[in-house]
RNA sequence: GCUCUUGUAGCUCAGGGGUAGAGCACUUCCUUGGUAAGGAAGAGGUCAUGGGUUCAAAUCCCAUCAAGAGCUCCA
C-alpha cells in the first residue's frame, strides 16, 4: 500500500498518539540521519517517519547508498547511541527556523554551503498557527515535531533493512530520493524475533512456493504478468471454481461465456475507451485498415487519433467483463418479474499494468475474475448486495481467511474521473454503507477508492510482506445501465433503468491463489491439494500392493500416486513432506499381512495402521466437507 | 513508468580479465532399507540478449529484455 499518509503532515493529535515503539523508531531514524550526516555531510534529508515494521528516512545524496554501506552506517549509529545524546526540543520562530535552513543547518551537523532545501519546503507546509519545533541530538539539528525518546542511548536494537527510491512527497513530478529503511525495537531479543518472522514470511512467499510446488510459471517469452497455470496450480483453481459454482447455483445465478475481445465501440459506450487507454493493451486493428493507413503514410499518433474518434474500428482485449454481460442482458426484453438477473462468468480480462507494478500472481496483466453482474430494481439493491457479501463471507470463511479488513470505497469529491450524476452516486454510496453496516464487521470508508462507475465494498488482505491486496469486491453501479440504455418493464407498464451490481468474491483467481498459497504456506486443505495422498511402499517388494491401493483410491476420485523410487521410506517421506501432501500411506510387510496401511499426516505425523476402506471413507468425508 | 539491486546447470547459489564450480534434482549401478536425505559413478551451462573495450570478456563499459525492493498507478 502506498504510504502516502506518512509523507503527509500528521496532525499534532496523531503525533501525540504515537506509540512508544513508533517514538523509538522515529528517534532511531534521527540516529541514522546523524550517522549518515557524519559519513556524507552533503546529505539532504526530507522526511523520516516511523512506519509499520520500522522507519525510513528519505535522503538526497550524490553517493548511491547500497546495502554494502549499511555496515558503515550502522557502525556510526552505534557510536551515536553510545554517546547517549539527549533529544532536546526547541520551539523557534518561523524566521529563526528559516535562517537555519538557509544556512544548511537543518538535518545537519553544522552550517553548510547549501541550504537544507527540503526542510525549507517542509517548513512552508507548516500551518501559520502551528508552532515550529526543532529537535537536536548532539550537533544534529532537525526540523521535527517529535516526539522522541529521551536519549540516543535508548535506540540500541536496530537494523537497516533496505534502500529504495521514493518521489519527494510521493509525487512522480518531484525528484526521487533514496529511501533508507530500517527497523528498531525496544531490545535485541524483540529485534531478533522480528527478523526471524521476516525470514519465515519469506519461506511462504507464493513466488517461492509456486516454483517449489510447481503451481504456476511466468515465462519471459509469453510476456510479463501473464501467468501459466501448471497442472498442480490448475487443480487448485479448478477446485475453487467448482466451489464457487456450487454456490452460484444455490444463489440463483446463471453462468455465461463471453469472448476475450470486443469492439472499441463497446468500450466507448462503457467509458473504458479511450479513458483507460494507458492501462490497456493497444487496440487490435484490422489488417486492411492498417494497410490503407500505411499506404497513406499515417503516423502512430494519427492511428490513435482515428481510433479514438471512431473513424476506424478496432477490437480491444477486454479490460472488464461488464460490457459483455450488459449485452447479454440487453439481448432479451426484461420484465420486473425477471429481476434480478444474475450473470456469472469466470471471465479473463487484460490490463496493461505498469511494468514496475507486476509481481508474482498478485499483480498481473491477464487475470480471471470470478465475476458476476446483477441487474435488479432499486428496491432489490439492498438484498442483492447482502447476498453478495454473504457469498464473500462464505468463501473467506471456508478457507479460514479471517484476517481481512473491509473497505468502503467512495468517490473523491475533488476528482473528475467518475461518470454519472452525483445524485445517483449518493444513492449508491448510501446503499453500500447500509449493507456494510449489516455485515457485522468493522469497515473503513475511504474516499477516492471507488471505481469510476460506482462505489464499492472491498475485502482487503495482507500478503507475507505486509502489502495489502484487494480480493473480494462488491460494487454498485447506477451509471453503466444508463450509458447502455438498459431497461426493464415495471409493474406500471413503463420502462425503467435497472441497477447493476458487479461482484467477485475471489476478485481474481491469480491474486486469490497467490494469497492463498501464502495463507496456507503451501499446505492446502485436502480438497484443494493438487495431490491428496501418496502411497509409499517400504521396498520394491510392496510396489504391487501400492499400485492396488492407488487404483482403489483413484477409482474413488482421490488424487493419489505411489512413490516407487529405489529409496528408503525416510527419503520418500521427506519428499512427500516437501510436496506438502496431506496423507502418506505406508505399506510394508506388517500392513500387507494385516491388510492395512499405515497413515502419516503431513502435520500430525504417524497415525497408525487402518484398513484402506476406513481411510478412504475418512478422506472422502474430509474432502467433501472442505475441512481445513 | 521512475530509482536502486540482480540475472552463472532443471532448482538454490558460489566464483570472477586467461579451458566453468558446489549442493539438490536427473541417468545408471550397488543397496531392499520402517516415519524428513543409504552409497558410487555419470550426464548436464554460448555464464539473460545485443553491442563495445581488450592480445584475451562469463568477469569491465553501454543498450535491451526479465526478476526483486520501493515510489507513482490500479476500472
Amino acid at each position: 500500500m502506498p504510504e502516502t499518509e506518512d509523507t503527509q503532515r500528521k496532525t499534532l493529535d496523531q503525533r501525540n498518539q504515537m506509540s512508544d515503539l513508533e517514538r523509538l523508531r522515529h528517534s532511531t531514524a534521527h540516529v541514522m540521519a546523524t550517522a549518515i550526516a557524519r559519513l556524507w555531510p552533503d546529505a539532504q534529508f526530507a522526511a523520516g517517519p516511523p512506519v509499520e515494521g520500522g522507519f525510513y528516512y528519505d535522503v538526497d545524496l550524490e553517493h548511491r547508498v547500497s546495502p554494502d554501506d549499511f555496515e558503515a552506517i550502522e557502525a556510526e549509529m552505534k557510536k551515536v547511541v553510545k554517546e547517549n545524546q539527549v533529544f532536546e526540543r526547541a520551539i523557534v520562530s518561523r524566521d529563526e527556523a528559516l535562517d537555519m535552513a538557509k544556512s544548511g543547518r537543518l538535518a545537519a551537523l553544522g552550517e553548510r554551503d547549501t541550504p537544507s532545501t527540503f526542510k525549507i519546503d517542509l517548513l512552508n507546509d507548516i500551518p501559520e498557527d502551528e508552532e515550529i519545533s526543532l529537535f537536536k541530538n548532539g550537533d544534529f539539528w532537525d526540523l521535527c515535531a517529535g516526539p522522541h525518546v529521551g536519549r540516543t542511548g535508548n535506540c540500541k536494537a536496530y537494523k537497516l533493512m533496505s534502500v529504495a527510491s521514493a518521489f519527494y512527497k510521493g509525487d512522480a513530478a518531484n525528484p526521487q530520493l533514496q529511501r533508507i529503511y530500517g527497523t528498531a525495537f525496544k531490545n535485541k531479543t524483540q529485534l531478533g524475533e522480528h527478523l526471524e518472522r521476516l525470514e519465515e514470511a519469506k519461506q511462504r512467499d507464493h513466488r517461492k512456493l509456486g516454483k517449489e510446488l510447481d503451481l504456476f510459471h511466468i515465462d519471459e517469452m509469453v510476456g510479463q504478468g501473464l501467468v501459466l497455470w501448471k497442472p498442480n496450480g490448475a487443480i487448485i483453481r479448478q477446485e475453487l471454481q467448482n466451489f464457487i459454482s456450487s454456490h452460484l447455483e444455490r444463489q440463483g445465478y446463471s453462468q455465461v461465456f463471453t469472448p476475450h475481445i470486443g469492439k472499441l465501440d463497446l468500450y466507448r459506450t462503457s467509458g473504458h475507451f479511450p479513458y483507460y487507454q494507458d492501462s490497456q493493451y493497444p487496440p487490435i486493428v484490422e489488417r486492411d485498415n492498417l494497410q490503407t493507413m500505411a499506404e497513406d503514410g499515417c503516423s502512430c499518433g494519427e492511428l490513435a487519433n482515428r481510433l479514438e474518434k471512431g473513424e476506424i474500428e478496432g477490437f480491444l482485449l477486454k479490460p472488464m467483463n461488464c460490457p459483455h454481460h450488459i449485452k447479454v442482458y440487453q439481448s432479451n426484453h426484461h420484465s420486473y418479474r425477471d429481476l434480478p438477473v444474475r450473470l456469472a462468468e469466470f471471465g479473463t480480462v487484460y490490463r496493461y499494468e505498469q511494468s514496475g507494478e507486476l509481481g508474482g500472481m498478485t499483480r498481473v496483466r491477464g487475470f480471471t475474475q470470478d465475476d458476476a453482474h446483477l441487474f435488479c430494481t432499486e428496491e432489490q439493491v439492498r438484498d442483492e448486495i447482502l447476498g453478495c457479501l454473504e457469498l464473500v463471507k462464505i468463501v473467506l470463511g471456508t478457507l479460514g481467511m479471517e484476517d481481512y479488513r473491509v473497505r468502503v470505497g467512495l468517490r473523491d469529491p475533488d476528482s473528475t474521473k467518475y461518470v454519472g450524476d452525483p445524485e445517483k452516486w449518493q444513492k449508491a454510496e448510501d446503499a453500500l454503507r447500509d449493507a456494510a453496516k449489516s455485515l457485522g464487521t468493522d469497515f473503513t470508508e475511504e474516499p477516492g477508492e471507488a471505481a469510476f462507475y460506482g462505489p464499492k465494498i472491498d475485502f482487503v488482505v495482507k500478503d507475507v510482506i505486509g502489502r495489502e491486496w484487494q480480493l473480494g469486491t462488491v460494487q454498485v453501479d447506477y451509471n453503466l445501465p444508463v450509458r447502455f440504455g438498459l431497461e426493464y418493464i415495471g409493474a406500471d407498464n413503463t420502462s425503467h433503468t435497472p441497477v447493476m451490481i458487479h461482484r467477485a468474491p475471489f476478485g481474481s483467481m491469480e491474486r486469490f491463489v497467490g494469497v492463498l498459497i501464502e495463507h496456507f504456506a503451501g499446505k492446502f486443505p485436502i480438497w484443494l491439494s493438487p495431490q491428496q495422498v501418496r502411497v509409499l511402499p517400504i521396498s520394491e517388494k510392496f510396489n504391487d500392493d501400492a499400485d492396488a491401493i492407488v487404483k482403489t483410491l483413484k477409482e474413488n476420485g482421490i488424487r493419489v500416486s505411489a512413490d516407487k523410487a529405489d529409496e528408503k521410506v525416510g527419503a520418500k517421506i521427506r519428499l512427500a513432506q516437501l510436496d506438502r501432501i496431506p496423507y502418506m500411506l505406508i505399506i510394508g510387510a506388517k500392513e500387507q499381512e494385516a491388510k492395512q496401511v499405515s497413515v502419516r499426516h503431513r502435520d500430525r505425523g504417524d497415525e497408525g495402521a487402518i484398513g484402506v476402506d476406513i481411510f478412504l471413507s475418512n478422506v472422502l468425508e474430509e474432502i467433501r466437507s472442505r475441512s481445513l
